[in-house]
DNA sequence: CCAGAATGCGCGTCGGTGTGCCCAAGGAAA
DNA sequence: TTTCCTTGGGCACACCGACGCGCATTCTGG
């Protein structure tokens, strides 16, 4: 299935008010309710809406430090990183992990409050990792690039439009 | 302000149904819907929740390759580290960038939809960027965790509950 | 014991939502 | 070229539910 123009408006429009009301996105996609009504639920069934959710200010929380953490592991065996996966997905401070190619195994990142509140993450959290040979963090100091889509997504239109 | 376990799981249930009515979190939650009505206002009011948002699944459009990208500059001028974050921006294909402390100046996060695609826009995207010393690039073979908003958050609770 | 805050209930209004029907455009087949 | 069929759009309507208000009540802390 392709979508034209008006469906990455929708898409788009969503990504920022999940909350709209099929009149309210009618108007700024140019169509009618009904037809918008239409779009968006099979845009839904379709899959290419997974969910809607409140993004929350992290900050807001104290979670103002991000780091990331590059692991190796003692080994590559698939028991190896089965048993590091099954305990990564526990840590509460963790909001990504990549299994990686290349030198390291895996990438995580870290929110904590600040870098005292790392340590205390490094030391409650990732030192108790099973087959982990070698952890290296590097701060991040600021946040340049944050989106949850690529724009490149709203940029590619298939169908007319 | 202090939030208690009932702010928590109104924020844990909008991160997940973020178009959730007042009655249906209201039941979830414990409390009447004009009470969760007050609390939720308040949660956005203050800040929490920054927006309501769509999730698009970003395999649906072909974008199934994570590739993180180590870029160092030839100088960490402010003149320069302005004039990459300038053009940083506007790559359609990164999702993230964090400038970063140790030898690495940054790290982009991108999505590509294969390795062949990853070419093209190292190419036309990131091979672009200005006073660019080094990049490096590592393909992410699997996600093993992927959270907006790490599972911490909604465990410490500050008022009653 | 008292004051303030938070809660719960009931109600009325308002708006969204979903359906049925008709229309327009485009493509295929005769 | 004509006709048929499919796809997508718009209009109108009715139903249903959410939303926000006011007031009585409970709970908590001082």
């Amino acid at each position: 299935m392709a979508l034209d123009r008006k469906d990455l408006a929708i898409l788009a429009e969503l990504t920022t008010n999940a909350r709209a009301s099929h009149t309210e996105l009618a108007t700024k996609v140019g169509l009618s309710s009904t037809a918008l009504a239409r779009r968006q639920k099979t845009l839904e069934d379709d899959g290419y809406i997974q969910a809607y959710q409140a993004a929350l200010d992290l900050a807001q929380f104290g979670l103002t430090t991000t780091v990331l953490v590059r692991i190796a592991l003692e080994s590559q065996s698939d028991e190896a990183l089965k048993a590091f996966e099954a305990e990564v997905v526990k840590c509460p401070s963790v909001v990504r992990c990549f299994l990686m190619s290349g030198n390291d195994d895996y990438i995580l990142i870290v929110l904590a409050r600040d870098i005292q509140d790392f340590e205390r993450i490094h030391r409650t959290e990732l030192s108790r990792l099973p087959r982990v040979a070698r952890v290296q963090s590097s701060f991040a100091l600021r946040d340049v690039v944050n989106r949850a889509v690529p724009t490149v997504v709203f940029g590619e239109a298939k169908r007319q439009g």
